[in-house]
DNA sequence: CTCCGTGCAAACTTTTTGCAACGGG
DNA sequence: CCCGTTGCAAAAAGTTTGCACGGAG
């Protein structure tokens, strides 16, 4: 579900608490930024509007809150990794991948069409002895830039 | 649609001749090795079965190969680049993620599961001026591997 | 005060590129 | 033969790590 930023602040605080992380000024900077952006990011993009952590931090964070489920990452169609808010801290979502440039951007899905995806893969997995945790559900295209700059 | 090994062969052979691409012994045999694991592999269990190209031109090759429509990449859950041959040459399916190790299997869903997700993704990306190329729905979970090793 | 977190620089890993030799048509 | 392709080695890009200092509780 769709979190408030104050509420995302106090949910973030409990679940490294919950692993003896400290929520220090880095780190706070850091979920405050993915909620700006509001859609996922690159390590590149969060790198160039921040000052308060230097590059190994940042991916030290990025590593030590991935663990924590505060933040997850996202599968683009190019080889940069990406990052976003977990989904209960801000909502389930689905993805709009450009192919071209590589840009980024949520979605959501009616919950009917949520609930006949879910039975579907759910019966997949099983046939193949997978344990299933979850879907990606993302739609491949042009972002509007790509799609204007023909 | 899925097609035999030969015609996999002779589908490319058209492929590349429209771009005055060769078909090497190099990358007949990447197509070989793509069709024998009949599964997403990364750069480096290719590198690992492979002594026909070098680690460069296998590169090469691939970015190449992507660019005709022959391979795509796929998008797993870690960073490890992983590729596979072009749906049209072994048909639509859908990925098994492995959350842990990374592997990835293919699966199917049915046809009506498949109009019904892409009637709500068209919907969904016209909402937001995205051109729709295709979509891509995954399973993420623990393969059985890593299911039974706990 | 005690640790965890951070900065800095170096080490690694992965991917890309320049150039001369090679091979396909 | 001609031009795309390959190998080798070096360079570039992206990510991780060791260590000493700084900051949170």
């Amino acid at each position: 579900m769709k979190q408030s930023r104050e509420s995302v602040h106090t949910l973030v605080v409990a679940r490294l608490r919950e692993s003896k992380l400290l929520y220090t000024q880095g780190r706070r900077q850091l979920v405050d930024l993915l909620l700006d952006f509001a859609r996922p990011v690159s390590v590149a993009e969060m790198l160039k509007r921040k000052s308060r952590l230097t590059q190994s931090s940042l991916y030290r964070n990025l590593t030590d809150l991935e663990a924590e489920g505060v933040v997850r990452r996202v599968a683009g169609n190019d080889s940069v990794v990406r990052y976003e808010l977990d989904e209960e801290l801000i909502g389930h979502h689905h993805h709009l991948v450009c192919v071209k440039c590589g840009y980024v951007d949520d979605f959501v899905v009616s919950d009917a069409t949520e609930r006949a995806i879910d039975a579907a893969l759910t019966q997949a997995a099983r046939k193949s002895k997978f344990t299933a945790k979850g879907h990606r559900l993302d739609v491949l295209g042009l972002c509007v830039r790509c799609t204007t700059a023909r």
